[in-house]
DNA sequence: TCAAAAGTGTTACTGATACACCCATGG
DNA sequence: CCATGGGTGTATCAGTAACACTTTTGA
């Protein structure tokens, strides 16, 4: 940081990228836009954009986001999380200029309705692994924000932002096992959040038919815990040598 | 990402600061450079500098860190980790352009004489914590490496990159000690880091005298092992309500 | 012979897993 | 009355924490 000169430097493009997930009828899809020019013209692309000369990049995505979603943006209300991934700055991530970008990942609830956003050619929710190839280095960026989401709904009550805002055990079940693709048993998962202070909010008298079958089940809010001592665990996917990050 | 304008964005410097760790003397020091200029003349900043053309965040880290530290750059390479944090991108963070920053943490072993690099007015490792309020947003960019480090420490090899290419498990406890500012337990943690297969590997007849009192102890290498299972919790440090990431 | 650090053993406790079992509802 | 999902109880097992104990060195 010392020696600054106007000149010295060589000018980029900062642009965010979004990995926007949501959980739809048991399976986690993720927010695509189909690219209408060259290059990747045709592809699927993470919805993104530019960082705007008085924006943060926090702000540039949250906007975008909300572009695309129509979905408000508040990194901290209710139900919806938008968090820094990385930054990819390969030279020649992009064949025109040099674009750096920094990546989000965003969860929502279920069923916001595709907005087609100002420059969107066209959005869509897709299955999550679906789409041939994307464009750009967003295979990576999208595999990069699967992992970290992975990881944080063993650490943290993430789990909670693809829910609506009452919810029954076993829809927040359903969601880890989704985004887990694993199967957890019921009992235990039910004995781990109600066990974990600050995970769920209990709400009193309430109890919600769980579509025909069963009995109804009790809801609940999400709590105001962010990190879960101790974490759940996801069961076999964890191997001996696996990446840490 | 649609419509591009090559007109249409403004001209962002990016930069690279890096947050320097390692153990010295029981302590954790941090890598530091006195500005010689405004803003913030005679304040301690982390180590950085711009990006250059035609080179990534994670190059010009390296390269920096060679330039500061004399070390090779290496992310992999035998005990040296490099590694991104994230990216600090309000409008003004530093009062004269508008400069991006992609921070990084790096991890080094004990004694890399401090080489005065190219640019750096002056070098020094400084206790963590020592000095007073570091230049641009740099406290804030030193708090999220330390908290990362810290976590990583959990469920990752990493505190072998602080550990010379020999070492006892006795040297490797005062790391984690020294991290952590906590005290551990010598005969559970040897239990806990030769049960974890690749964390150490032992290297066969060596041993080495502690300094004067004590048994020898025998020596290790660092493990290929990257993540550890199960990992290696710290004692109370953890806090119910501790923020996640 | 004493202090210090390496290294081994043992016990108590906590949390996870697996599975059996009862409850309430719709078909 | 049966299938389905909610909800409770409980035995077993693995991993951790705490601490006693032996070994080997320098002073």
């Amino acid at each position: 940081m010392q020696g600054y000169d106007k000149y010295a430097f060589e000018p980029f493009a900062v642009t965010v990228d979004l990995a926007v997930f949501t959980v739809r009828a048991g399976r986690l899809h993720v927010l695509l836009v189909e690219r209408g020019q060259e290059p990747y013209a045709g592809q699927w692309a993470l919805p993104g954009g530019f960082v705007l000369p008085d924006e943060s990049a926090e702000t540039a995505a949250g906007r975008e986001l909300a572009e695309e979603t129509g979905l408000a943006d508040s990194t901290g209300s209710a139900g919806l999380h938008l968090e820094q991934l990385r930054t990819y700055s390969e030279p020649d991530r992009d064949p025109r200029m040099r674009v750096v970008s920094v990546a989000f990942a965003a969860l929502v609830p279920d069923p916001p309705a595709v907005h087609a956003g100002s420059d969107a050619a066209r959005a869509e929710w897709l299955p999550y692994g679906t789409p041939g190839p994307l464009a750009f280095d967003h295979d990576r960026i999208l595999a990069d924000a699967h992992d970290r989401v992975c990881a944080k709904f063993e650490y943290t009550g993430l789990a909670t932002a693809f829910c609506p805002p009452e919810f029954t055990l076993g829809e927040l079940r359903q969601v880890y096992e989704t985004v887990w693709a694993a199967e957890l048993d019921p009992a235990n998962f039910r004995r781990k959040v109600l066990g974990t202070t600050g995970f769920v909010e209990a709400i009193p008298g309430a109890a919600r038919l769980t579509g025909g079958r069963g009995k109804p089940a009790a809801l609940y809010r999400a709590g105001p815990a962010t990190s879960l001592h101790p974490p759940l665990l996801r069961p076999t996917t964890v191997s001996p040598e696996g990446k840490p990050s």
